[in-house]
DNA sequence: CATAGAGAATTGTTCAACAATCCAGCAATA
DNA sequence: TATTGCTGGATTGTTGAACAATTCTCTATG
């Protein structure tokens, strides 16, 4: 292998350095804050009132939009605005029809990936093991869900990676309009312990059935929960 | 089961009924233009002129921009314009990464599938064995792709067909700056009609067996081309 | 030949205007 | 009362112009 070329270093910092248009910024911060809850699902976004908070044009804030209608966070309804996405129990289920896709997947060729990747799995186990037991629910979920992007991550493939984080900022709509974190999150710490250590071990197959058990009682579980509100 | 509501029909009739904006259509002329070639990859799309030619406001074709920058079908770099994306070989690789975990797990729940599903797949062989006979080489890879899609069509996901629409769509890039449309989709038109046999024979995991040595073969002979092509 | 710098061209962003559409509320009617 | 029809107000869709910020081009200069 030869030396690491100084210029290939400063190469990679150049995405840091030329900076970012302010609609996607703009599409960062509404992301983050239909991720974080402050948008609750349903909510409409008026051109007028969020240009004016966020002090940008209506041109500039509607390019955000377009971006964040794309990763399916907003839908947009002509002439008549865009909405925080409301998610219906077969999107939920959709959702679930992707990701097992993608993860197990990512996780049957774990053996041949990074074993920085495998071990990145395990840290986010920690975390929410470490949450859970200081009763951060909100933070398991979180947890959880860096564990299963970094099982996608397994597939080393950065278009696999940024699906997988679209698809779990949109299920984060789906916790919103239910209401008991610890009991939806909790259970599968366990769950997701087995599946790491099996990582670990080096016995990728056995990390797969696990893990399709988890999509199995998690996609169950919340699909119930969400007939249960929303009828 | 209830009796069809005559309200719900209409109601599915709503999507075709509200129009699209205007830079929706100028993102789907946009994106026609790039897969079929008339936009070669590397070619800069000037706000000022592509407005004009399509004669709409320079606002409006910068949402159709962001649109299919999302799509990877062009470049944004900041202050200097939209591209047209140039694909390069590991972009080749990470994109034949994903199509296998979509497809060959799709392929893997064949069985319990939409029957008409299976026979969609068969169709696109059909269809790509009649372009071949008739030299017509772009139809070809048209074909091709159609399988493929048909293929990832299986796992019964709108989110997974969407994905799997963009990208086959990105992969027209690649082929495009090739040249040889013959030599490299002629030889797949056999291994395709025994995938779509064995998916026809109730036999999915022979048939994702048989999709694992396409994708082996594809990747390797598109990246070698590649690397022969653009250095 | 390389470099620096001035000027032109292009993008980034805002603002204002108008057309098209939706919506809330009220009147009219059966 | 419930439904329909209308009207005014509000919001979105789209355009055009303007200016700031940045990149590109070309020439002069050493």
């Amino acid at each position: 292998m030869a030396a690491a070329d100084p210029l290939d270093l400063l190469s990679e910092d150049r995405a840091l350095l030329d900076r970012t248009s302010t609609a996607e910024r703009v599409a960062d911060v509404l992301r983050q804050r239909i991720i974080d809850g402050a948008l609750a699902p349903g909510t409409r976004l008026s051109e007028e009132t969020a240009g004016r908070a966020l002090a940008v044009s209506r041109n500039t804030l509607r390019e955000a939009f377009r971006l964040l209608v794309h990763e399916r966070l907003l839908v947009h309804e002509f002439h008549r605005g865009v909405f925080v996405r409301v998610l219906r129990a077969d999107d939920v289920v959709d959702l679930y029809r992707i990701r097992r896709l993608l993860e197990t997947g990512a996780v049957r060729r774990a053996a041949g990936a990074d074993p920085a990747l495998v071990a990145a799995s395990g840290d986010a186990v920690a975390d929410g093991e470490r949450a859970a037991s200081e009763q951060r629910w909100w933070d398991v979920g979180t947890a959880n869900m860096r564990f299963h992007e970094a099982l996608a991550a397994l597939a080393e493939s950065p278009r696999v990676n940024d699906t997988m984080r679209q698809l779990l900022a949109e299920l984060r709509l789906a916790f919103h309009v239910m209401s008991r974190p610890r009991e939806f999150h909790e259970p599968y710490l366990d769950l997701n312990r087995q599946i790491a250590d099996l990582l670990r071990a080096g016995r990728p197959e056995a990390a797969a059935s696990r893990l399709d058990e988890y999509f199995d009682r998690a996609e169950t579980q919340l699909v119930a929960a969400y007939r249960d509100h929303a009828g």
